[in-house]
DNA sequence: ATAGAGACCTGTGTGC
DNA sequence: TGCACACAGGTCTCTA
């Protein structure tokens, strides 16, 4: 499911009511998602205080004082739900939170249920769990199996033309395939793989190597690409991100930017760039979607 | 080395 | 209404 955007909507919800508390219960109602929860799991969140959540690509990472960090993947469904004490957070601006009725009655995907002190409780549900929990080793920090081979975070500053020319040198992959390969830009998914392409006006066929010159150097068409990843994604952030389905962010608010969609899921739909006049495609590409305006992206 | 298919799961929408 | 099938925001593992 989500992709950069709405992974980090999701720990912008989650920061105000995690940071700082300490957990005081997990109850889980089965022994994994996409892989079995580590030894002790529970036991080993009990009585931690969370000192701070980051995300590494689709990745969140909460740093606890036990000095282990809890590292969780939202996969397709995975989703946050934050219940209030009693239905009526304080200081929390223009969040919405579930009240403490409305969460009364367990839903059969909520596979994770976390107690945190204060009477605050957070909820992990995910039908298709293809989520991730594990626990990062004190001393491990930020380094992981899971973690090691990420590439580029897309909104950094190794995010560059240079860094992208270098990684799509010799790559005979379709831009579709490279730009949605985590080992080299860590956060893109099929939504914005596909609207960065568009917005640069490039063909999700074409091999990634066209885009670099013998020499190695980026060509115009990788610097539109990095503009235009940029700026989807920062967008899309501003949004707080898309939802298509069961997607919202952890304050219970569905992301906007699906609305603004200029080719995913518009097959057959006319090509929204000014004075083209084609007609949105779908195409299978390693067994994904892809959705492009064959007339204006070469 | 690397591109593609299959696998992991459940829910939803479509067409017959 | 029921059923079969395609498809869905991800990514690891296996095969050519």
């Amino acid at each position: 499911m989500p992709e950069l955007p709405e992974v980090e909507t999701v720990r912008r919800g989650l920061e105000p009511v995690l940071v700082g508390r300490r957990i005081a219960r997990v109850d889980l109602a089965r022994d994994g998602l996409r892989f079995p929860f580590p030894k002790s799991f529970a036991a080993r969140l009990e009585g931690t205080t969370v000192t701070g959540l980051s995300r590494r690509a689709k990745y969140l990472i909460a740093s606890l004082s036990s000095g282990e960090s809890w590292l969780i993947h939202l996969g397709m469904t995975g989703r946050f739900t934050i219940v209030a004490p009693d239905g009526r957070p304080q200081g929390l601006g223009e969040f919405y939170y579930e009240t403490a009725a409305d969460a009364a009655a367990r839903g059969p995907h909520d596979h994770v249920v976390i107690d945190l002190d204060g009477g605050w409780r957070l909820i992990y549900a995910d039908p298709r769990r293809f989520g991730i929990m594990d626990l990062i080793v004190s001393g491990n920090e930020g380094r992981h199996v899971l973690l090691d081979h990420l590439g580029i975070e897309p909104l950094g500053n190794a995010m560059n033309a240079e860094n992208l020319a270098m990684a799509f040198a010799g790559k005979k992959a379709p831009l579709k395939a490279a730009l949605s390969d985590q080992k080299i830009i860590a956060g893109l998914g099929n939504i914005y793989v596909c609207e960065a392409l568009f917005r640069a006006g490039l063909s999700p066929l074409k091999p990634a190597s066209s885009l670099v010159t013998k020499a190695g150097a980026p060509r115009v068409g990788l610097e539109r690409l990095v503009q235009a990843i940029r700026a989807v994604l920062t967008e899309a952030l501003a949004a707080g991100g898309s939802t298509l389905r069961d997607y919202a962010g952890a304050d219970g608010v569905a992301g906007q930017f699906q609305q603004r969609f200029d080719v995913y899921d518009r097959e057959g739909s006319p090509c929204k760039r000014a004075g083209c006049g084609g007609t949105v495609r779908r195409h299978v590409q390693a067994g994904r979607s892809t959705f492009y305006c064959p007339r204006c992206q070469r």
